[in-house]
DNA sequence: AAGTGGTCTAGACCACTCG
DNA sequence: GAGTGGTCTAGACCACTTC
C-alpha cells in the first residue's frame, strides 16, 4: 500500500490558534465580553503578536470578534440578517435607507458601462445609508443619469437630503421593468468606511443593482455592506417573504 | 472658526501602495502577466516585505491579483459572474454542479437548527463542486435528513458519486414549496480549500440555501464560492427566469 | 537547486479611546 | 497618561513549483 503521507502537513500556528480561540469563544465567553489584550494573549499562547493577530483577523472576518482601536477586542453578536430582496425603486416607502446627500459627478467606468452613458457625463449621485438596530450596516451610491429624471428642476434645486429625496421621487415616475443584482467581495473605500464606522480597507459585500426602465438601464446602485456584521438574505422565489418556518 | 484638522490623517503606507499598484495594473499590465517577486517589489518601493504583502493581500481580495506559492503573482482576469438564481432542487437537469460523494454525518449545529433535527442524528451529506471554464468556483455540502428521502435504499447503497446521485433523485420526488438564500463572508475550511484549489482560510462567499417541502425545511445547502474569482448574480424579480422542477 | 509565496519572530512607533 | 489595537521593520525559515 502507498505510504499516503496523509496529513504530514504541519498546520500553520495561526490556523491552529484560530481553532483554539474559536472553541474558547464558544465555551468560555459571552457576547460583548472583552478579551485580554493582544500582547497578553500572544504571551499566553507563546507566539509573536503578529501571529496572534493573524488568527484574530480571521475570526473578525468570520464575524466572531469585533476589534476597536483604543478600546479592545470583544466577542461579536451573531450577524444580522439584512434583506436585499425588495423589488422596487430605491426610496419607495418601506425601505430602510436614509438619504444623506446628492451631488453631481462622473460615474466610475464600470458603472458608466452598465448605464451606457458618455464617461464624461455628470450623473446625479445619491448617497444613502442603511441602519439596523441603530448600527450602520451599509452605504450606497445611486447613480442616476440626467436622462432618467428629465423633469428634475435644474438649477434652483436644494442640496443635501432634500435634493436626494427629489431625485428619488422623480425616479419613481418611471415604470420599473426589472432589476438585477450581483454580490461580490470588496474592501471599503475611505468614504464608505467612514459611514460604516470602520477603517478603510475593511472587508465589505458589494451589492450592485441595475434598475431597468424605458427599455434601458435607468439607474445603478452600488451598496457596500459591512461583511463582518451582515448576512445578506435573498427572499427568493417560491412563497416570497418566508419569515420563520421554525417551530417555536 | 474651528481648526478642522481635516485630513491631517497620515495614510498608511500599504494603503497608498495599494493605490499605486492598482493604477499600475490598469495601465502597465495585462491579464495573466506576472509581477516582479515580492522581495524585488518591496525593495523598489522602499518598504518592508510585510508591508508590501499587506497591499498585495488587499488587491488579491478584490480579485485584481492571483498569487500562487512557488510560482508568482499574476494579474487576475475579471471576476466570473456565477448565477445562484435557480429555483429548483439541487441536481435538477441544467444545473452546473457535479456530485462528488455522499456520506453520513451529523450536521453542524447551525444547520441542525435550520432543519429542526436532533443534533445527534446522522444526515445524508452530499458533496458537490461547481466549475466554470474549467476552474473550480464553489464547493457545496448538501444536508438531507433521512426523513426527506424515506424511500432511499438503506444498506446496499453504493458509495461515491453514484450514491450522491441517488440521494438527489430521491429528493426530487418531493414537491419544492419554496427556498431561501443568504450570503455571508467566511473563510475556507481545509476540505473546501482543497476542492477550490486555495489555501485554508481563503476568503469565500458562503451561500446558505434552505429548501422547503412538505411543510418544513427538507434540506439545507451550504455552498462556498471563491471570493477572489466570483461575482454572485441574483436574477431577481421582474422578468425572472425561474426553472421549475421538471415533472418526471 | 533555485526561486517563489507563506509563516513566524521580536522588536518599534503611531493613532485612538478613556478616565 | 495609560492602555488598546494598527502599522511597520528586517530579518529568518518553510512549503511549494519548476527546471
Amino acid at each position: 500500500m502507498g505510504t499516503t503521507q496523509l496529513e504530514t502537513v504541519p498546520e500553520p500556528k495561526y490556523w491552529h490558534l484560530k481553532t483554539v480561540l474559536s472553541q474558547a469563544l464558544d465555551s468560555d465567553f459571552s457576547v460583548g465580553e472583552v478579551l485580554p489584550n493582544e500582547r497578553d494573549l500572544a504571551a499566553r499562547f507563546g507566539v509573536a503578536r503578529a501571529t496572534l493577530r493573524q488568527a484574530l483577523e480571521q475570526l473578525e472576518l468570520e464575524g466572531r470578534l469585533q476589534r476597536r482601536r483604543g478600546v479592545g477586542t470583544t466577542v461579536a453578536p451573531p450577524r444580522v440578517d439584512v434583506s436585499t430582496a425588495q423589488y422596487a425603486w430605491p426610496g419607495t416607502s418601506g425601505d430602510t435607507w436614509q438619504p444623506v446627500d446628492c451631488t453631481s459627478a462622473v460615474a466610475p467606468v464600470a458603472v458608466g458601462r452598465m448605464l451606457g452613458t458618455d464617461p464624461r457625463d455628470e450623473l446625479h449621485t445619491v448617497r444613502r445609508i442603511r441602519t439596523t438596530h441603530g448600527q450602520p450596516v451599509a452605504a450606497e451610491l445611486l447613480y442616476v443619469p440626467a436622462a432618467s429624471v428629465p423633469q428634475l428642476p435644474a438649477a434652483e434645486a436644494p442640496s443635501g437630503p432634500a435634493r436626494a429625496r427629489i431625485v428619488l421621487r422623480e425616479l419613481q415616475r418611471l415604470g420599473l421593468e426589472g432589476q438585477d443584482r450581483a454580490v461580490e467581495l470588496g474592501s471599503a473605500r475611505a468614504d464608505d468606511a467612514r459611514e460604516l464606522d470602520r477603517l478603510p480597507g475593511a472587508p465589505v459585500l458589494v451589492v450592485t443593482t441595475r434598475y431597468f426602465a424605458a427599455g434601458r438601464t435607468a439607474a445603478v446602485s452600488v451598496a457596500t455592506y459591512r461583511a463582518d456584521t451582515c448576512r445578506l438574505t435573498f427572499g427568493d422565489s417560491g412563497d416570497l417573504e418566508i419569515t420563520h418556518p421554525a417551530p417555536a
